[in-house]
DNA sequence: AAGTTATATATGGTAAAACGCATATCTGTT
DNA sequence: AACAGATATGCGTTTTACCATATATAACTT
């Protein structure tokens, strides 16, 4: 992954709403992305299809679903630039619409204090 | 300067190169970017233009010569951004051909100890 | 003033990117 | 088995980005 590959796979809408929530939310699945960037199915799954072909993204199968999450073989300055746009890009209204979408899979706990 | 906008800014390798030089060098005119980077007159100088524009870059023009800095305006994520891209991008062929062309332009010393 | 150098921009052509729609696949359900 | 939901992909179209060439402008030189 070099900084020109890097801010071309960030240099479209869709593509750094979805690096940038999912990695906010750690995990997300593609009909969780439709909702909170109220994108068509086709349109969503080929952007995160190009973000996992660059190793951007990994996608795990689990029932029904497909969950894409940040590839823990990130760089750090990798991680740094998406730190760096984070601050500067407002996702409130994306994390609202996924609270509040409908039927929203299910997911295990992610912690059992 | 909105993240989206740096990104699309940063994802062409002309744009990317010269932006990351022109830090390093502090500033750069025309005939030397063509110098460094190999490409033509009018290619780079439509690529600076763009720059300049989304007022990542200023223009000062001096004699015969018009030399580019990086706006004194920029936000510090931006300067971060840069950061990390510098340190991911190799740019010692580009310094070298900066320090082998013909007729380079001179400049005022930039200091007097 | 005529020529040369440095830079900017207009134009038209080409290639890449993104899109919408249709469809295929896979999973779970009845 | 039939159906419904979730995801991926094939395909034709549109949009966008980039480029090369030509030309315009400004400054310096002789």
């Amino acid at each position: 992954m070099s900084p020109l590959e890097l801010f071309k796979a960030l240099s479209d809408l869709t593509r750094l709403q979805s690096v940038l929530l999912i990695r906010q939310e750690t995990e997300l699945c593609v009909c969780e992305l439709m909702a909170a960037l109220e994108l068509s199915q086709p349109k969503v799954s080929r952007h995160l299809a190009l973000l996992r072909d660059l190793e951007l993204l990994e996608a795990e199968k689990r029932g029904q679903w497909v969950f894409y999450r940040l590839s823990d073989q990130l760089d750090k300055w990798v991680l740094n630039i998406f730190d760096q746009a984070s601050n500067e890009q407002d996702l409130t209204m994306l994390s609202h619409r996924l609270v509040t979408m409908g039927d929203r899979p299910e997911r295990a706990q992610q912690c059992c204090s």
